[in-house]
DNA sequence: CTGAAAGCGCTTACAG
DNA sequence: CTGAAAGCGCTTACAG
């Protein structure tokens, strides 16, 4: 019933190898042919058969995106990175979330098998040699926020040291010497990478050694938690930096109840720039991550893979932050840097 | 390179035509074989090649997401949504995001084609004829939040309607007689519904005919201007209604501005629930949406199509909403109803 | 430049 | 219950 290439062949009064090379923009056809041959394909509403072809060009034109369960800006905005992307290149995105549980993320990959030219994966809770084992070795991958060491994958990464110190920095500028952080949940890499870049930062000024460090797993009850224990501190910090802008939100709101004023006692900052960031009273201080960019980065990544495998070294690329200066850490206009 | 079914035929001592009824869980083989055949698969590592499959079932197992181009949440959330569903079936799920253009749309649709057995089309901009026309007719296609008539495609709906009108009568509830709307975009069809659920359960209280309404489009600052013209006129409303959060925020901020006091002077209600309307002061009142559900039950009535096509009647099915109140309309804990 | 033919890896009547 | 064979719709050496 679907028009097939023997279908436009048999109009054109040509083989289906021609057909076949006048679509695909072989040069081995005169142009009197080429030009009957594409006439009588668009009159047929001819679609090549992506199933046939893939089964004799081992190729889809479609990516993988396997991604842990993120609640929204996120998620959207790394998925929209890759489609335009790849959707530019002519590529598909079959998506799937993880749910945050490793048996899921290689059950997708699993499941993706032979339906991807590649695969992008983001997955904070697999190892790399996790990944060695479920996937087929030919499988062209790159990892997102993925520990860097011993892979045998690309991998992209925010520049989460960076941004953490060049905020911690920043709050440093402004004359706050005691400046304590919020940290991420335990060996989350991310949260990791932010707790150095702020302990760096205070080594620059000799300020690392006592600094204030509370524990918190990126929710915005474990900043609230952090934010009664600082808001009944007998030496209150100077600043406080969060890891992420929930748990400075939740820490914020703590302050706010027990009556401290941010930023007149306290200053405070979080990363991320969530929207949120903005509708709280002060409006947040952050770290602004360019999610989409990193979508997109990490697809050019993968594709550069597909079209020369191996030509491009495997090492871990880095996507750069910045600080976006609000009311919580100071009078001062919004302004980035 | 790769296992194929021959591969195991031969290693089982059988014919490739067993393997395929034992893999595929016929009732024509012996268990005895179909043990060993599996055991011999699995040994193997065989993975059965889904393009080879799909060229002569004619099936993908693949689903087509095409979505507008939505900010955060919403996107999020209808993806989470229908990708639960389709895993927990063994489908998966291609997405492509239109921009909110119609040519883009129709690519999308065209390049889908042949790579999915079904469609989930949510295009706000994009009229059923114009869908007639991208698809092919053998196509099934659910739509989302697309105009209810004259369509040949099942669809789906968020009750707006039943929303603003359980919205509107709360608010009457409550005391409030002059009750405004701030509208979204004109020939919007969220928008539309949403203002006649208002109308609707003024008219219920024969209030309808001088209810202000205000021009919006969705977005915050429309919604900032509207606040500013309501926070300057002679008789102000008892309550304002926004036909979406984003509007409610951009108003609250107005009024504050030029010192209405919400919920003092003035009640103010929102739409659609985002992370947002818990973190402005005062939290928003508003109407909860379950987006997740909404990908989900549009996933199972495509497949329901697919399984057993033409078997249910083509029509829409409406979501419930439910109204969740918080401070910005007055003193009372948060309840949802 | 063009065509006849093989083959990609499956599924499914058709015989037995 | 099992196998030999045809065929899904393409692409690509191989001849000419």
């Amino acid at each position: 019933m679907a028009v097939t290439i023997k279908d436009v062949a048999r109009a054109a009064g040509v083989s289906v190898a021609s057909v076949s090379r006048a679509l695909n923009g072989r040069d081995n056809v005169t142009d009197a042919t080429r030009h009957r041959i594409l006439e009588v394909a668009t009159r047929l509403r001819y679609r090549p058969n992506d199933a046939a072809r893939s089964l004799i060009t081992k190729r889809t034109r479609t990516i993988g995106a396997v991604l842990p369960d993120l609640h929204g800006e996120f998620f959207s905005e790394l998925i929209r990175g890759i489609d335009v992307a790849a959707r530019a290149r002519g590529f598909h995105v079959l998506v799937s979330s993880s749910h945050g549980d490793s048996d899921e993320t290689s059950a997708a990959i699993r499941a993706m098998q032979g339906r991807v030219d590649g695969l992008l994966v983001m997955s904070p809770h697999v190892d790399a040699t996790f990944l060695h084992e479920s996937l087929p070795d030919a499988l062209p991958v790159v990892l997102l926020n993925a520990p860097p060491d011993r892979s045998r994958f690309p991998a992209l990464h925010l520049d989460n040291h960076g941004g953490a110190l060049a905020m911690t920095r920043h709050l440093l500028s402004r004359g706050h010497r005691r400046i304590a952080m919020i940290g991420g949940p335990a060996g989350n890499l991310d949260a990791d990478e932010r707790r150095r870049g702020w302990l760096d930062a205070l080594a620059e000024a000799s300020l690392a050694d006592d600094a204030p460090f509370f524990d918190g797993d990126f929710s915005e009850a474990s900043g609230h938690a952090a934010g009664q224990r600082i808001a009944a501190l007998a030496q209150r910090p100077d600043a406080v930096f969060a890891a992420n802008d929930m748990m400075a939100v939740g820490c914020l709101i703590a302050l706010g109840e027990r009556g401290v004023r941010v930023p007149g006692d306290v200053a405070l900052a979080g990363f991320d720039d969530v929207p949120i960031a903005r509708y709280v009273s002060p409006q947040l201080t952050t770290v602004r991550v360019r999610i989409a960019d990193l979508g997109r980065a990490a697809f050019e990544r993968l594709v550069a893979e597909l079209e020369a495998p191996g030509t491009r070294p495997v090492r871990a690329e880095v996507l750069p932050c910045e600080i976006v200066v609000r009311a919580s850490c100071g009078r001062c206009p919004e302004r980035t840097a």
